[in-house]
DNA sequence: ATGAAAGCGCTAACAT
DNA sequence: ATGTTAGCGCTTTCAT
């Protein structure tokens, strides 16, 4: 049956689409004419083009992208893939807005999904991703390897890695400037006076939180600060647990004077911990990654501040430039942090 | 042709993906066979079983869903559309992932893009949902009328409507208690001896500003206050503009002694504008909308906070019943809103 | 328990 | 300028 009766020329309106074939029994033309309008493609009539746009239009015709894709040469659904930690996490959702952006100029379509940090979480989604075809995974990631992507890199899916940098493949990447960030934010406690510094960090299993650290104890090393002069303390996974950490800690004698955080919902803890303690204007404290308000907070929260909306910004040229046949070296791109001196990281040691 | 040659069944690794017809040929079956297992139909034998997924793994064979919807009944993609003010706004941002974690529960995607209230930019992403055949749509709108989707909604497309509701067209909506949620706040300034209240709203055209200013005017009539004694100031686009409304309004005689701000970047303008002046411990300030750190400022802010989690979960809640055939009235959903109280909205008139 | 044929909505390659 | 035929990767229907 390559054509319709008149009866279906026109569908009911109830649970079934109108298709190409539809729009062309209505405009008394082709199949393939239609297809040429739709798609703009050339050697179709002025006249003819009227009439299939009119009766496009009174049919409410939606092309399939799916349907077309499936023929059409190179495969595209013109939808990207993006993981982050949490689609409700400020860092992420910034990354994800400049990732968005980019990819509207190209007619991309981008699905967002949470990784919270469950490496079986990470599989699930990638393959749900990888069903549907998208053309490209912008993922930050938690498993171990991410050698499982290989196969689908060698398929020709661009992958960009985003936050974190990839293990067990090679592909490009989009990170912080985690560990000379970190240096930083410490170098400026030490230069404030500060030798007794305390270090917390979050899960230690996750690699920009490894990096931080290790940041943090090199600044630390080079400054010449003795062994028994550094605090660690990880595996802080919420702001409550980073509260009590601090409560703590100041309880105990030579404690420290100073205070980095490697991540918010530590710099949230230990805030509140501070203030509980009256203690927010003597203890010096120094956060990784920015939030808002900060400035607004008494005293005002010096921090190494990330910049997510260029990690997503580069990730999406990088994307769309593999897609567009760039087959240059894979790149690990280090956007650099920034030290906001606010008030917190500036006060002097008390003792 | 419909097997392959045995050079085709393990297909090199470049440019192209595996079909279920190499994944056939390798395992020796029929087309229909993979189809069963990887559908996990009945009527496979186990060694056939074992056959098929062994031959799936080698290839790294994905099934590719767009081609099975194409012809399945009912044509689900498994597939929403969600559009919200903007995807890396935290109320927005919270909804996401409410309605993200709904969708995973059913295997679903979420398509998430941000409508920066540009009706024309809701007009693009609707269609470019549509196009990619989503089986819902999730809907902050901006434009006039609502009613361009009717077509959509007859062809059994489920709409639901989150924050504001629906214009010209019938659909189901998740939304705030917007009026009584700002009567409550308002009331709550009233209560602590207020009658020179403030208003500080944003766009007026968006639905939401409208219905909160309506529930400040309702409030204030209701407690028999003057018209000479209402301010307001309204088309506050952000922060800055409401810092310098502030600034401006609190140089004039006989200037309110309380503000009622309608959302979070005029609140944050509020309470710069106030510390500026040092009048942050004489002037009243109600804020629409809860932000993290409200309770570490000094003072700390009293809000009426909404609760975007919920409104996410319930539109998903919806939307699902809608695509199991739930076929009753279409229902707004009204979320109420909590009058956090911390401080700033309890401090009494000052002259 | 298994498979061959038809067709989902569209585009590519070829007609005319 | 327009239409016809095949076929994308899969599921449906109907055989066997």
């Amino acid at each position: 049956v390559t054509s319709l009766s008149d009866a279906d020329a026109a569908p009911v309106s109830a649970q079934t689409r109108p298709t190409m074939r539809h729009v062309a029994a209505l405009a008394g033309v082709g199949l393939k004419t239609v297809s040429r309008v739709i798609n703009e493609e050339p050697n179709v009539s002025e006249a003819t083009i009227a009439r299939v746009k009119d009766a496009a239009q009174r049919l409410n015709y939606k092309p399939n992208l799916h349907a077309g894709n499936l023929r059409r040469a190179g495969h595209k659904t013109f939808t990207l893939g993006l993981l982050v930690s949490s689609v409700a996490n400020p860092f992420a959702s910034a990354l994800h807005r400049a990732v968005e952006d980019a990819a509207r100029e190209r007619d991309t379509a981008v699905f967002a999904a949470s990784l919270d940090d469950d490496p079986l979480r990470e599989r699930g989604i990638v393959e749900a991703f990888l069903r549907r075809r998208v053309d490209g995974l912008i993922l930050t990631t938690v498993t171990q390897s991410q050698g499982y992507l290989i196969p689908e890199q060698q398929h020709g899916t661009p992958l960009v890695f985003v936050d974190r940098a990839p293990t067990g493949i090679e592909a490009d990447a989009v990170v912080s400037d985690n560990a000379s960030g970190a240096a930083k934010g410490t170098a400026h406690l030490l230069d404030h006076g500060h030798r007794r510094i305390a270090y917390f960090g979050d899960r230690f299993d996750i690699q920009t939180a490894g990096e931080r650290k290790r940041g943090f104890l090199a600044e630390m090393a080079a400054a010449g600060v003795a062994a028994g002069d550094l605090t660690i303390v990880e595996d802080l996974h919420d702001a409550e647990a980073a509260r009590s950490a601090v409560l703590e800690l100041l309880a105990r004698d030579d404690s420290p004077t100073a205070i980095f955080s490697s991540q918010n919902l530590v710099t949230f803890g230990v805030i509140r911990a501070l203030r509980e303690l009256g203690r927010q204007n003597t203890m010096a404290l120094v956060g990784f990654d920015d939030f808002v308000l900060a400035d607004m907070l008494e005293p005002a929260i010096t921090v190494v501040a990330q910049n997510p909306q260029r990690i997503g910004t580069l990730a999406a040229e990088r994307m769309f430039a593999r897609l567009d046949g760039d087959a240059s070296p894979k790149q690990i791109h280090v956007v650099p942090t920034e030290l906001i001196v606010r008030g917190s990281g500036e006060i002097r040691p008390h003792d």
